[in-house]
This record gives structure tokens, sequence and C-alpha cells, in this order.
RNA sequence: CGCGGGGUGGAGCAGUCUGGAAGCUCGUCGGGCUCAUAACCCGAAGGUCACAGGUUCAAAUCCUGUCCCCGCUACCA
């Protein structure tokens, strides 16, 4: 394979406040993806990503975990990389910005740049909040209130040292003008344009003296370094860079081909990451790509909304390839993905398990049953061959070029493209019939291994995305990954060769509400450890004297009451179910329901869940028995006015009797609630 | 009049730069087939391309105006 030289691709270093979601998570497996690809390429790949650590942010965040610093991004970077190992990421490097190499550098570089005269010494301005003891600018206050604690906000200096950004600027617009490819998407160029460089650029506030967690100034010990000039020098320390002495594997791979970025921090990457460099003397990274976000069901995920969907989940649910292929092909190239459960189900079942492993399948399946596994060129070709051999063959180029414009899940419904041609190849020759006549024997021999061969060219494709499917593929067809540069040749599967016996499917496919109803108690689940999380983060901060006992039972209180119009703390969830079909009032008369009072109730005891009650409907009195006694007490029962499906028809539960049903509304968490009547009514009433 | 992006059959998107028969994936319906994971293959239905006006032989595409959605707006990682 040809040696097409280095290849060095970070991607943002995720900050350690708290556990990425798989809108965060997206980027680590793009970029594995691209990392993956460009090596089966020929490249010389380095592969970087990591976390950020510090910051006032962090400092709280362990107090409220009741950790010190340090033992937190202990625990969240640990967090992180489990969650990009499990992903089965190939990175070359995990930096954390707490690494002694990192703080070393970043405190050798503010001083040089110090030295130089592009840091200096002066004041931060702004308003400031003496409850959240930070500052804010005239546009983040809400109502010229703070806009996290709703405080009053004084103007206040802070000593900092800041850096002259303006000196670079023109040379910055240059450079941005002259490399058209330099920020891409290329729309987000022009917002970085009209908004920051041609106004005029405001000097960067890099130190800091309200807090302490960060990399201290080496000679000025009341500040640390703040924010962007710890985060992003990341990518050029990881390597090696000394402001002395730069090691080889620097000298190698800087500058970077790509900075692989979520579209949220563009800014710093594309004007302060180049000025920053440009002041050190080094050259600028080749390429920044911002990518768009996947939301869920079109909002941002948020905890306290209980709709974040994390990796982990996924991946018990789908399994690691099925995540990544469903974040690789859902992810526009430009716009906002989205995500639910519902699309996931879909596009597992449509491509994964229909279009791909039902292929495999049932090509392996033939290759038993009418060869004993054996795959055979017997080269019996016949016009339609060609069309398929021209499509597998032109797979690779096609997809090169999408890859290029870093048009990942174009590149992968090319790749599928593959995989569907082979399926209509199938029906275009009809093994099967070719099976009944024993003097197309070789004709059917030299169809299932332009299958096979099919497969093989796909699959190398499909590798740098679904690895692990890839690996799985080939151990059934006993063979290896082809070489990129091999994949416009056709028939380099070896002839004669046997495969497996015994194909396992590669994706089942999912039913979906079985998926459903999985994905509500992750998310009753994830709501419920968000309120637990609060309440220990509030006890946490009381401890620690960052807030006091009314501050902490006024928080609460706010939340539960922002969170919806219900009293419980879990207002503002809501339950979605599956939509059933449209009946007709016809359909609804049938059902009879009454009002019934309950005028006995008793467990039964048989049972774990259920309760026996007596109930008058009408003059009528009759027995149902109900799934609620985790949520209501026999005693509670009697005298309720209930809703009463009447004619239901009669069963036996628990070896007692039931003549219809108590109506319950039951949400996406399973609580249960009786429905009643909102004013008093006669037992019997009907309700229609 | 702060900046930028978007509004295309039920869903998700491409097409707009360089005007020339409205496309892809999923879903729905009908047919075929039986090697296979109720799969695969073929076909059909379904859109006044946000709205209004203009340029043109011709507009989803260019121009003008209006409405709606989203992101950013400077030190927040």
């Amino acid at each position: 394979m040809q040696n097409k030289g280095k290849y060095y691709l970070t991607t943002a270093i995720a900050y350690t406040s708290g556990k990425p979601h798989i809108g965060n998570s997206y980027e680590i497996v793009l970029a594995d993806s691209i990392a993956r690809y460009k090596r089966a390429d020929g490249y010389d790949v380095h592969f970087q990503t990591g976390s950020d650590e510090h910051g006032q942010k962090i400092e709280t965040r362990a107090i409220e975990e009741g950790m010190n610093p340090k033992e937190f991004v202990d625990m969240t970077a640990g967090t992180i990389k489990h969650l990009w190992d499990m992903m089965n990421t190939s990175y070359d490097r995990f930096i954390r910005t707490t690494d002694e190499d990192h703080e070393k550098q970043v405190q050798k570089i503010f001083k040089r740049l110090y030295d130089q005269g592009d840091i200096y010494k002066g004041a931060y301005e702004g308003m400031y909040c003496t409850e959240c003891e930070a500052f804010y600018t005239q546009s983040q206050l809400q109502d010229g209130k703070c806009p996290v604690c709703g405080g009053d906000v004084h103007p206040e200096k802070e000593e900092a040292y800041f850096f002259k950004m303006s000196k670079y600027a023109q040379k910055l617009i240059d450079h941005i003008n002259s490399h058209p490819e330099f920020i891409q998407p290329v729309s987000r160029k022009n917002e970085m344009m009209n908004n920051f460089l041609l106004p005029g650029l405001q000097d960067l506030c890099v130190s800091r003296t309200s807090f302490k967690w960060g990399i201290p100034v080496t000679f000025d010990t009341n500040h640390v370094i703040y924010v962007w000039l710890d985060a992003l020098t990341n990518y050029i320390t990881g390597i090696g860079y000394d402001v002395d002495n730069s090691s080889e594997l620097y000298r190698k791979n800087w500058p970077a081909d790509l900075h692989l970025i979520g579209k949220d921090i563009i800014r710093f990457h594309t004007i302060y990451w180049p000025i920053f460099l440009m002041a050190l003397g080094e050259p600028l990274p080749k390429q920044i790509f911002g990518h768009p976000w996947l939301l869920q069901g079109g909002e941002k995920m948020s905890k306290s909304k209980g709709n974040v969907i994390y990796a982990d989940d996924l991946v018990d649910l789908f399994g690691v390839d099925a995540t990544r292929y469903f974040v690789l092909h859902e992810m526009p190239y430009e716009n906002d993905g989205v995500i639910t459960w519902e699309l996931m189900v879909e596009r597992i079942n449509s491509d994964l398990a229909n279009t791909l492993g039902n292929l495999v399948n049932r090509t392996i399946s033939m290759s038993n049953k009418y060869f004993g596994g054996v795959v055979c060129d017997k080269k019996v070709t016949d016009p339609v061959d060609d069309d398929l051999k021209a499509v597998v063959t032109g797979a690779y180029k096609i997809v090169e070029e999408k890859m290029d414009e870093l048009r990942v899940a174009d590149a992968l419904t090319e790749i599928f493209s593959v995989f569907k041609r082979l399926n209509k190849y199938i029906d275009e020759t009809t093994p099967w019939i070719l099976a009944k006549d024993e003097a197309q024997h070789d004709r059917l021999a030299t169809v299932l291994y332009n299958l096979t061969e099919g497969i093989c060219i796909g699959t190398a494709l499909l590798a740098p995305f679904l690895p692990e499917t890839a690996e799985r593929i080939y151990a059934q067809l006993k063979t290896e990954c082809r070489d990129f540069d091999t994949l416009e040749t056709f028939g380099l599967y070896p002839s004669g060769n046997q495969v497996t016996e015994t194909p396992e499917i590669l994706f089942a496919r999912l039913d979906k509400d079985e998926i459903l109803a999985k994905a509500a108690e992750v998310q009753a689940r994830q709501r419920k450890e968000f309120l637990e999380h609060q309440e220990k983060a509030r006890r946490n901060l009381v401890k620690a004297g960052k807030m006091t006992q009314e501050e902490a039972d006024a928080q609460r209180k706010a939340l539960a009451a922002a969170s919806g119009e219900g009293e419980t703390a879990d207002a503002g969830a809501v339950t979605d179910i599956e939509a059933k079909e449209i009946i007709t009032y016809d359909d609804f008369a049938k059902c009879q329901f009454q009002v019934g009072e309950i005028i006995k109730c008793e467990e039964v005891p048989k049972s774990k869940k259920l309760l026996c009650s007596q109930v008058r409907v009408g003059s009528q009195v009759r027995q149902i028995l109900s799934g609620i006694k985790q949520y209501y007490s026999p005693e509670e029962m009697v005298g309720k006015k209930v809703m009463v499906l009447v004619n239901l028809a009669p069963r036996e539960m628990a070896g007692l009797k039931s003549e219809g049903m108590l109506l319950c509304a039951e949400d996406a968490e399973g609580k249960l609630a009786l429905m009643t009547p909102i004013s008093d009514v006669q037992p019997g009433a009907e309700i229609c």
C-alpha cells in the first residue's frame, strides 16, 4: 500500500463537567471514522482526543459532588475515556489538560507570549454577580439581572491578563480569504468574518484570579491561565510542542490536517487559535470543520427535560456499530441532525438488518446449500454481471470523493448502494432457479462468487465506519479486509475458498414497541437520577458554605414549579404513546363506561399486584380485580368514585372473577392514577 | 434595518452557486419471488418546492417584499 503521507486530526477535548451525551459522542465517532478511513487509504494517521479539565465550573461541580477538583476530573475524564473506548475509537492519544507535560508547556507558552508583548496585564471590566462570583457581559444579562441566579449585578473590575488579538487580525483575515477550505462548512466563514473579524477584534482575557482550579501563571501566581489558551494548545502540546525544542512527533505532524469541532466553538478555533499560533510563529491548521448537532426530536438535549440520550444506553440497546452507523448516517453536513428512538429502529432495520445483514446471510446460506460452502469462480459470465462489477469497482472512487469533502453520511449512502445492488443481482440471476438445472452448475457458482467478491469490496469500504461488523463479515467469509488500492479490481477473493457453515445474524431486526418501552425506562431512570443528583448537589453546596439552606429550599421549589403546573417534582416531563387507529363513533359507543363506588376492597393474598374491589355500579355490585396494589392501599380505595369499563368480558385472575375494569392513567414512568369524577355524581352515572 | 442558516409529497433530506421535464432514503399501497432476518426485487399513489410580486421562451433555482423556525451576538469550555 502506497504511503500518502501524514494526516493529523483532532477532536475538540471534552469538558469534564459531566457525562457527554450522544450529541457530544458523535464527534469522536466521526473523527474515528475519518481516521480509520485515512489509514486504510494509505495515510500515516495521528489521531488525538482528550478532555478539558480546568475552570470555575469544574470547581463548583466538584463541590456539588463532595470531591476536590482533581478527584472530580479524574472521575469524569475516566467516564469520557470509557465512552470513547466503548465506541471503539482508535485515538492515538487521549490528552488531559491536567497532564503534566501539557501544563508545563502552557506555562511556557504564556510566558513567551508575555515576554514578546502579545499578552499584557490589564483589568477585566464587566457586570459582576456576587452570588455567583462570576462576570457577565451586558448581552448575557436577563432584564439586567444575573442570568444564573437572577440576583443583582454591578460593574466590577478584576485584574487580568489580556491577549492582543487586534495585532494579528488583518493577517488572519487575509489567511481566511486566501484559504477557502480553512473553515468548513463555508457558511460559517461569513459568520466569523461579519460578526467578529471585520468589526474589529476585542482583546481576549487569558487569566483569572477569581478561582484557583487552573494552570498558574508562573510569574504571577494569583492568576490562573484562563480557558482557551489552556484548552486550544492541547493540539500542539499533545504531540510534543515545546517553546524551546519541539519533539519529532510534533515536527512531523504539525500543522494539523483537520480539527473536528462542534459548531458552537467555531469562533475559538477559527479566530483565537490561529492567532495564538501566529503569535508563536507556528503554521496554521489546514482545515477546521464545525459539524452540526444531533438533536433529540428537534430539541436540544437537556437533563432537566429528561430527554438526554447517552451513547452507552444506545450501545446497550443496539450495539456499538449500529450506534456508530446511526449517528454517522443521520448527521447531515451543514444542518442539525435528528435522533429519536423510532428513527434508530427504522434505520437499523432497514439498512443494517435488511440490506446488509440479510445480504450476507442469504449469500452464505446459498453457498452452503449449493456448494457445501465452497466459493469458486467458474468464469461463466453473463451480460448482467457487467453492471454489477461496474458498480462494485466504481464505489471506491465515489466514496473517496465524498470523504475528501468530509461528507461522511453521503459516503455511507454510497457504500450501501453497493449492497443494494448486490441484492438486486440476486433477483436478476435467481440462483434458486439455476440450482435446479445441472447444466447451470458453473453459472450458479460464478454468481455466488460475484456476490461474495462484491460483499468483500463493499465491506472494505464499510470497515472504517463499522469496524466490528466488517470483521464479523470477513470472519464468516473466511478472508481478510482488502486494502483500498485493490478495490477497483474485481475477482481477488480466493477462488475455492470455503465460507463458514454457520452464518450468524449480523443485525437482528428490532421491534419498535419493545425498544420504545425500554427507552421510556431509560429516560425515567435518568430523570430520577437527575433529581437525586440535584438534591445531593444542594446538600454539598450548603455544606461547603456556597449556598444557604434557605437558598437550597428556594431553588428546589423553583425547579419544581418551573418544571410544570403539577405539584410533583417531575412535572414537565410528558408521556407519549403510540397513536392507535382512528375509530368511528360507533366503535366508541360499544364501550360502556360508568361511575362506580368502591364499597369494599382487599388485597389478593396470592398476588403481588392485585386488589379485589366490590364496586357499586347503579344498583348492582360487581367484583373487579385491578393491578394497582403498589399504588393504592385497600383502605384508601374504599369510598372512591372511579371510572369503570362495565361491558368488558369477565375474566378470572388469581382464582377470582373480575367483572370489568377500573380505569387508570399510566405515565411513561409507570406511575398510576385512578380516574375519578371531578365533582360528585351518583354511582352508575354513564360516562359518555 | 446586528450576523448567519433554514422552510421541497406522511417522516428525514438532496437539488438552488452554473435557470431547462421535481429526486433520494424511510413509511404506505399493489405485484413478483422464496436463497434469506415477515427479508429481497419490481411498480404505484402522494408535492401549487413557506407566501406575494417581478425578470425570462422557461424559476424550487435569479431579483424584490412578507411570514415562520433555528443558531450566533465576544471571553460561556
